[in-house]
DNA sequence: GTCTATAATTCGATAGAC
DNA sequence: GTCTATCGAATTATAGAC
């Protein structure tokens, strides 16, 4: 199987079980105790194999907790191909697209605590590689989308569409962080429905709150 | 566990100078070690008083780390007040409410940082009595400006306003929590200009994504 | 399991303001 | 003389060491 490859991390495909086997038990490793806590004996020991088979996989300790994050983020960007095509409308796709990225928060939520917690009190090092390398990626995904739509004149000329793209994403995480005290909320009825709340989100960031006044 | 007794917050206001300084030191304590990290004879020490001069003023370790993220909640509360009232048009109350919101998690960012944390490793019951307490009347009164403001036909009937304000207030608290490594997304250009961002938001959130164009 | 160290909380007394 | 902020010592709870 050719890859089509001109990506700049190396996809060794998910082909070798050994592989998944260690990136699924670093998953849990590291999300549990952060990158510190987490020992490779450790992550070794969950997948069943021997500390030196780790280093044949990975070789280093941080290749492997990239890995284990950038597995995730693949997964993701696969689904935003699915998502985003300036052939639908744009409110069909970005319904699509921030259901499913709550739904992957969700679905991926030991990776995705790991991503919140290292932004909070990882390494310099450690997010700047994370972040130029990995989200950056997603992330600008989305906003060249929300570029083309704006050339395309789906969307406003004024907007500035990194905002536009940051504004979406953050409404999702801080649902899918705080999902449990949300409900202590008054007033807010969407806590126990996602996709209700990704719903409401998507009208609003393409309709906002004004009233589209025609009546003139 | 003891029940306190008819939740006795006493107002004495900032009037004291004793209590302020200790809600000043109990602030960076917590801030920097967490709730349980942090004790109260450190918290004395910081503030130049005996641990038992602590209990006078407040019952418990429990009451004083609630009145420090109260003094922060009821001094945005007043600034919410001055902002949002429904004599000027949207636009210019979203616009003040998102940009000194942002300005007011830089100002307080010992305590923003404190519930952040709070919010994502803290215990339940404290987190409950931390959001229903404190954090609600805040969140509420956002919410009761964009219900008022849809009656006065200033905001679409269709909006769920209570999904718009977590919208506008997880856009501040990203951004708050992320600046450092937002540099790092390309296309991202407001990452060093706090109000610009706020203001792009702003827009966004009044008026979408969608051109105004009525397509019949 | 006992022992110990550390932390929260309570008590009783003192000193100064009104 | 009362009121209140303060403090040092005493009390309880608990977690970790041995």
């Amino acid at each position: 199987m050719q890859d089509s490859t001109a990506n700049p991390i190396p996809q060794h495909s998910a082909s070798d079980p050994g592989r998944v086997r260690l990136i699924d038990a670093a998953a849990t490793e590291f999300s549990e105790r952060g990158y510190a806590g987490a020992s490779i004996s450790a992550i070794a020991e969950r997948a069943g194999v021997g500390k030196s088979t780790v280093f044949h996989h990975f070789h280093s300790k941080d290749a492997l907790y990239l890995a284990v994050i950038q597995e995730a983020a693949s997964e993701f960007a696969q689904k935003m191909e699915n998502v985003l095509n300036l052939d639908q409308d744009l409110v069909t796709c970005l319904r699509a697209f921030q259901s499913q990225h709550l739904e992957h928060l969700h679905h991926n939520s030991r990776v995705a605590r790991l991503i919140l917690r290292e932004l909070q009190e990882g390494d310099r090092e450690r997010l700047v590689t994370l972040v130029r390398d990995v989200l950056a990626v997603n992330f600008s995904r989305l906003v060249n989308y929300l570029n083309d739509a704006r050339e395309a004149g789906m969307v406003r000329p004024e907007v500035d569409c990194a905002a536009a793209a940051l504004s979406m994403m953050s409404a999702n995480v801080m649902y899918f962080q705080n999902r449990a005290m949300l409900e202590h909320l008054p007033g807010f009825e969407l806590a126990d429905d996602p996709n209700a709340y990704a719903m409401a989100v998507t009208d609003l960031i393409i309709n906002g709150l004004a009233p589209k006044e025609q009546s003139s």
